[in-house]
DNA sequence: CATCGGGATGGTGTATCCAATCTATGGGTG
DNA sequence: CACCCATAGATTGGATACACCATCCCGATG
């Protein structure tokens, strides 16, 4: 069942993890062009496997194809940026409906893993955790859908949202709270209520652009 | 500014088309598994531009890879389809909206063209020419955004939603009444009624799954 | 100072080559 | 006769080399 092959990550596959990684991180700035040799030879790998991720990240929109000049790292003005969020908060909507809707147990095993590990991490103060579990949270809502499709493009989605503008992070400090919130909403099978938490966590934050939201417990 | 290189459409590109349009078509049959060199040699081309396209068709969920054994061409169950329609409908409602929102008087020039050439050809009964009208519509809402990313993302939806279904054709005959009056309202700048009125062309058809819908004018 | 031209750079596409691995065929064994 | 395993063939994954051409840079020239 589980063979070697389909243990096997490829080359690509590494390639295209690392390449978004720079990009999300901002060590590739919005804007800077990329060649495929240059890049081939910072990741240590041929130029096959960075071609076939330059593809990849050109469907996810991370990065535009310059005809004959290889591919620049996309910027986003604020009016995209604006259509990207307000596309998020659709899909993730969806996305949370969907997960209520199948009630799968498996997931809602996940979730109240989740809940339980956030919690603890929560009150131990351990902020690694912390964040590596928010990180968790809605990629699980996301296969939680029971759509690939769905988890797919809500990935995208979401990294155009957390991507750079203008040179300045974008990220928001995931709020622990909000999350647990909407988890036990979910699990409790209360659509409109985990739809609404949803959408005020992904709405409410940007009105203060740049403000802390550390504030939380 | 418009080099010969811009304009010069890359064999990859080609490639990529010429898959997705068989796939679209139902020559490629859902759960197909597609091989690099048989597609290469049906394309005329090397395997390279193929690997390309494959990368690519993957990141659009035309087709799934599977290690060390190609792509085979997805299949989507009832309830995969499900979530793309309601995808597609939240989607195709953040882009009017968004058109309407931006006016811009190019788009609403293609707009009123678009109108026109729709009526004409639905008075003078060219079903070849509205067909090509109808397609354009959903482009033109999707550019009008002002969102590539957005554009881009529908594209990919709409295609999942008219990718075969159990080998039975899903496509649904548009309706050029409903396109026409979605685009006036547009046109208005109505953007409740544009919106209402796309909700409706998108999710009315569904219930009565393979009747007919040439009944419009 | 502007323009033209040519070389350097780098993307695109093809052709090979090789390793890893999946699939299938076929033979052996219980 | 059915099942299991091994070997062989086919295919993907990856690297390399090369041809071609568009773009870019820079210096020479008017």
């Amino acid at each position: 069942m589980s063979s070697v092959g389909s243990r096997h990550r490829s080359l690509r596959d590494e390639t295209v993890d690392e390449i978004r990684r720079l990009i999300l991180d901002g060590e590739l700035a919005p804007g800077e062009r990329l060649s495929e040799l240059s890049m081939s030879e910072r990741l240590g790998v041929s130029r096959l496997p960075v071609r076939e991720a330059f593809r990849r990240l050109e469907a996810e929109g991370l990065v535009e194809a310059l005809p004959r000049r290889g591919v620049r790292v996309v910027e986003l003005d604020q009016h995209e940026l604006d259509t990207v969020r307000e596309m998020r908060v659709a899909l993730e909507l969806i996305a949370v409906r969907r997960t209520i809707m199948k009630a799968d147990p498996q997931v809602r095993a996940t979730l109240r893993d989740l809940l339980e590990k956030g919690n603890a991490a929560s009150a131990a103060g351990d902020r690694e955790t912390l964040d590596a579990i928010n990180d968790q949270f809605h990629d699980v809502l996301g296969e939680g859908s029971g759509s690939r499709f769905l988890c797919e493009v809500l990935r995208s989605v979401r990294n155009q949202a957390h991507h750079l503008v203008g040179g300045k992070s974008n990220a928001v400090e995931p709020s622990w709270s909000e999350h647990a919130a909407i988890i036990t909403a979910t699990l409790d099978e209360d659509e409109e209520l985990a739809m609404m938490l949803m959408r005020r966590h992904l709405t409410q934050r940007h009105a203060n652009q740049g403000g802390l939201h550390r504030s939380q417990a």
